[in-house]
DNA sequence: GGTATTTGACCTCT
DNA sequence: AGAGGTCAAATACC
């Protein structure tokens, strides 16, 4: 039976300038994590669309239109059976609920195959350094660095990777924006925030809005609008306002000995 | 022209 | 028979 993943994403048409620092907030949380923030932005985006249905029962109450159905884009190149479907909750139309089924077994050859690489160069390399790296693009910078830290397959066990690599700078204006930006964020795109699924169902529900008292005082004292001096901030996370998310519900877990301490990484 | 989305038809399960 | 899930041709987009 394929793990699933049920998670609970509260969603608008569009951001107010108050709610888009919640989202840089999110960025600074994963850096804060010792991932890279583009890592987490890959993790949702190789999903293609297949079809959808209407709920009966619901449409005519006008709240649940339809359920969306999407799987992995390298279906058919990788034999990939990741699949996930989207529907907006019957309790609140803001909501939206996404159903993973499946692992991405594409994205986990490339990482087999990119850590076989790191390892030969770290033969070769005798003046390595004391972080490894698992280098899971192409695109310089994309890698996250695990020193003492489990691999980032085991650790989120569930992320879905592109088999080739498609992070570029505008992605960070795809889903991160700016806040003198002003654009829709609509329900066409499913976040990406992804929780480790290694029971056969676990639950995860998080509200943007519910960020935003921690992310608007933060952020005032920090650039409205650069992020590269958001991630560039070294943060203990023991000492930053994220000890306060009330991020994760039951029986979401991360990994114990996960370090949140990641200020030495930096 | 290649890739993604839409949408009616079809298949499977209960 | 009806609902959920998938297929595939048509269409849209870049």
């Amino acid at each position: 039976m394929a793990p699933t993943l049920f998670l609970r994403i509260k969603t608008k048409q569009t951001y107010s300038r108050k709610e888009r620092y919640c989202l840089n907030g999110m960025k600074k949380f994963v850096s804060a994590l010792g991932l890279d923030w583009k890592v987490l932005l890959m993790m949702d985006i190789n999903w293609r669309k297949y079809g959808q249905k209407d709920i009966l029962g619901l449409v005519f109450q006008g709240v649940c239109d339809y359920r969306a159905y999407y799987r992995c884009t390298h279906r058919h190149t990788q034999g990939c059976l990741a699949t996930k479907q989207v529907q907006k909750s019957d309790e609140d139309p803001s909501v939206f609920e996404v159903n993973y089924r499946g692992r991405h077994t594409c994205m986990q050859e490339r990482l087999k195959q990119n850590k076989e690489d790191y390892n030969v160069q770290k033969e070769e390399d005798s003046n390595h350094r004391h972080a490894e790296q698992i280098v899971i693009s192409n695109e310089p910078g994309i890698k996250v660095e695990t020193s003492d830290l489990n691999p980032m397959e085991e650790i989120f066990p569930s992320f879905s990777f592109p088999s080739t690599p498609i992070v570029s700078d505008d992605l960070e204006t795809k889903f991160f924006l700016e806040p003198a930006k002003e654009s829709n964020f609509t329900e066409s795109y499913s976040p990406p925030f992804i929780s480790p699924a290694t029971s056969e169902c676990n639950y995860f529900s998080e509200s943007l809005c519910q960020m935003n008292d921690f992310w608007v005082d933060h952020n005032l004292q920090s650039s409205e609008s650069d992020f590269t001096n958001i991630i560039s901030t070294t943060t203990s996370v023991t000492n930053s306002p994220f000890r306060d998310w009330d991020f994760t519900t039951d029986p979401l877990e991360f990994d114990p000995s996960f370090p949140l301490d990641t200020s030495k990484y930096f």
